[in-house]
Order: C-alpha cells, then structure tokens, then sequence
RNA sequence: GCCCUGGUAGUAUAGUCCGGUUAGUAUACGGGCCUGUCGAGCCCGGGACCCGGGUUCAAAUCCCGGCCAGGGCGCCA
C-alpha cells in the first residue's frame, strides 16, 4: 500500500494577492506564532519563504480551536484556507485557516532560535546547524552556494571542460607542504587527498581540459576565519594554454558566476543585504615585483623571494578593494610542478587570484618536461622514486598546460559578504569540530 | 604548533578590576490578559556562576591546574 502524502497547492511564497479568494493548501514549519487573543497570526515556513496564516478565533469549532492552541514553533503543519488580501499585513496578503493537521511536533523548548532574535555565536549555532540552517538568512547563502555551483558547471562545459573525478583516498602527498589526514587502508596506509593536482595534470593528456569540483583535506593546525579542513575546490587544468590563458578563464567564470547569482538569487541577497555588482573585466594584474615595490612604499620592506604573510596582505588588500591578480611569484616559493620562467628561472608562470587580503585561487603554467620536473622534485627535497607513476606519464606525450584551483567557500564568503569560512559551510570541519 | 582573549539560565549578556543582602537584563519556554500582529504589548512563573584545588570569616569575583570556546600568527583555498 502506498502511503498518503500530504500535499500543498501552493508554496508560501506563492501565496500572493492575486490569489484573493482562492482556496490554497501549504505545508511547511511554523516559523513564529503571535496570538493577540482573539485573533492569531501564524508564520508558516516552507522552502520558499514564509506566508501569514490567520487564525480569526470567532467563528471556529472548539475542536480545529484546541488544536489550534496546541501547536508551537517548528511542528509540522499541514494549512488549508482561503486567501484574502490584507493591507494591514506586511506581505499584503494572508491565509485565513480553515484546517490545520499537526504532521510533526518539534520539542520545546527549542535549544536554539530560529527566528534570530537572540543572536548566538558561530559555536552555539553549529552545534545547533540544522535548526540555523531554517533561519531564512542563513539557508539563503546555500541557496547561491547551489546557484555558484550550477554556474560553474555551466560554464566548464561552455568552454569545453570536461567534469572528472579523481582519488580521494592517495598513497603518498602530491605536493609535500600541507599536512595530510592518514586513513587505515585495509592492511595498509593511505592518505587523504589535499589537491587533484597530479591526476588533472595527467588527465589533460586524455581530455586536454578538465575541471573538477569536490571537497579535499588539510590536517593543518589553522585557527583562523578562513581555513578548515575540509573544503571545496574547484580546479581546472588545460592543454595548451600557459598561465594567462588560465586567468582569462578564471576572470570569466568569476563575472559569470556574479551574473547568474544575480539574476536567480535576488530574493537571497536581499535577504543577506547584499548588492552585488559584476565585477569589470580584465581583472587588474600586477607582479610580485610590482608588489614588493608597493609594500616598500607602505614602509614594509620584505627581502625579495620571501612568500606575504598575512601581515603583508592586509596592507595590499587596504589598496586593491576588488579582484586582482598577483602574478610571476618567485620560483621557489611555488610548488614543484610550477613552470619557472624561460627567461629568469628565478621568477614561475604563476599566479594568485585575490580579493582584498583574501587568497581566493592559484595556479600557473605546469612544468611539462619529466626532465624538469624530477630536478624541481629534487630540489624541493621530495621522493622521486614516489612520483614514478606521475613521472612516466610525461613519456606519453605531455603538452603545454596550465590551471588553477579555487577555493568555493573563500569565493562564497566575498559573495555574501561572511568574514568566518564556517558560516558558508553547511557542516564545517576544523581541528576543533568534528560534529555534527 | 605558537600567541592573545574569554567561559554566568536554552540563547545572548550585566556583575569580576576593587571578594560581602535574594546574581540583574533581554529573548526563548510555561500560565494569564488582549480582534490586526509582523522585533507585538502588558502581568505572573520556573530556569545560570565550566570542572578541580588553593587563599579567605566569606569566592561568580583573587591564585594555580584542567577542559572548552573565540580570535591572531605560521601554512594555505
């Protein structure tokens, strides 16, 4: 026997003064309950929004009344009534109940507010996610973050990119650097992932372009607003391009994203007070000479080949509001697989997306010479016994290519404008939360 | 890993410096009043000093240790 389901005819947000005089069914949560005594106002909320259901206490049975004083914030409920429009009510337009079925009660009280009228810590509401998660404001931000995601996709496949899915689960690190999480592999070690750079880099001698959206691991001792360890990147690689290529996409993607959030996302930036403006395109470029000069002025000398700490980023950041590059990074201080320049070795084809202070993305042009390759592994102290499988690739005919990785979450924190990496992570990971 | 700051009702906070009545407020929750609320309003109620040790006649308050949390640095997305 199939169940009985319950269903609406209408989504709260649908519930609009054209319907004056329509009977309409919804579903949803009770968001807020305010009772003046004779008349009662219930906040209905379901996916879409919220809608004022009615109580008008006069002319209603004792029974649907008793029912009616029963229910309490976040139950389940099941409306039926008519539509009337109001001008005393903010949305100009309310239900007036008729039948209410109680589908599923919440506790009470609530360990936390929906509504938002008490503000709470970013500790005390991720302990309680899901129930923060219901406060409009806060669902809004995943409600782009899905919108990001399908605009991306969108464009990949525009521009010929091909989605892959690469290991989450590796034998040794593919960039040194970054601390990896070590799993129990049956009888042996393995690792998590911290980047498909390897295998994308392979990859484009099968597909030439190819992207990849997917969650990777840091076992870094970070304590700070924007790192965790877990997060989303979204990666590329492509045969025949060099790094300006890559940047050119990059600063594509980004205005196109900025685009499709705008145009299906109003109603969710309005509600996180957000005015989002397309960025101009070419990103403005400058050179990590450019930068040290820069810095200098500022009366902040760093010797040249030095990486900028955060110190350093802060004061370029006071400078350069909006998007930016910073290109041409000293060699050594980039990962083994970036391309040094052909004319100054010192100097690599790389490059750092930013916004303000913030690092939003880097890539470059990849080495694509075994030669090269093994001596830049060697020179940065790795294991070229341990890239072998890497290695034999770039024997099979491994043509010009570049890429990048960018980070989602520190992209979705500049589109809604969140200083805390955890506020755009439905379920964040760090060194100190590993739950819910 | 290093550094700084904090821990008081479900939540957010006042009080802590300078130890001393019943630990105050807001909100949530329960009860009452209220026919147009939309941060509803008014009245009533229950609900808290992170844990352990020390100092003291007396500790939320001072000292030590632990645990937990927020943030910064390094590293990076």
């Amino acid at each position: 026997m199939r169940r009985n389901l319950p269903s609406r005819s209408h989504y709260a947000a649908e519930v609009k003064p054209e319907l004056d005089g329509s009977r309409v069914s919804l579903i949803g949560w009770v968001h807020e309950i305010r009772d003046l005594g004779g008349i009662k106002f219930i906040l209905l909320r379901d996916v879409s929004g919220i809608c004022q259901v009615t109580v008008r206490k006069e002319n209603l049975p004792q029974q649907l009344l008793e029912k009616i004083e029963d229910i309490g914030s976040e139950d389940v409920v099941y409306v039926e009534g008519l539509v009337k429009n109001q001008p005393k009510a903010r949305l100009g337009v309310e239900v007036i109940l008729e039948k209410i079925d109680i589908l599923s009660r919440a506790s009470r009280p609530l360990p936390y507010d929906v509504t938002g009228k008490v503000s709470a810590g970013i500790d005390t509401r991720l302990d309680h996610r899901i129930l923060d998660l219901r406060n409009p404001e806060n669902n809004a931000i995943f409600k782009i973050a899905d919108t990001v995601l399908a605009a991306a996709r969108e464009f990949f496949r525009m521009n010929n990119f091909i989605e892959v899915r690469t290991p989450r689960i590796i034998v040794t690190a593919t960039e040194g650097g970054a601390a990896l999480f070590e799993v129990k592999y049956f009888d042996s070690k393995a690792y998590l992932a911290q980047s498909p750079q390897l295998y994308k880099e392979e990859l484009v001698t099968v597909f030439e372009r190819v992207f990849e959206i997917g969650p990777f691991f840091r076992a870094e001792e970070s304590h700070t607003r924007r790192h965790v360890s877990e997060f989303t990147s979204i990666d590329i690689e492509a045969a025949f391009l060099d790094l300006y290529g890559v940047m050119e996409i990059l600063e594509r993607l980004i205005v196109h994203i900025y685009k499709r959030v705008i145009e299906e996302r109003s109603k969710e930036l309005e509600l996180l007070s957000i005015d989002l403006k397309v960025p101009e395109l070419p990103f403005p470029r400058y050179t990590y000479d450019d930068m040290l000069k820069e810095l200098k002025d500022s009366g902040m000398e760093l010797e040249w080949g030095e990486d900028f700490g955060t110190e350093h980023l802060r004061i370029l950041g006071e400078k350069h509001k909006g998007y930016y590059f910073i290109t041409h990074f000293p060699t050594k201080s980039k990962p083994f697989y970036i391309q040094p320049c052909e004319d100054n070795p010192e100097l690599s084809e790389s490059f750092d997306l930013m916004y303000s202070w913030i690092e939003l993305a880097s890539g470059g042009t990849r080495i694509s010479d075994r030669k090269l390759l093994e001596k830049r592994l060697i020179e940065q102290g790795l294991n070229v016994k341990a890239f072998e499988y890497h290695l034999k690739v770039y024997d099979y005919g491994m043509p010009i290519h570049a890429g990048w990785g960018l980070g989602l979450e520190r992209l979705l924190m500049v589109l809604v404008n969140k200083n805390n990496i955890r506020e755009v992570i439905l379920f964040p990971r760090d060194k100190f939360r590993l739950t819910p």
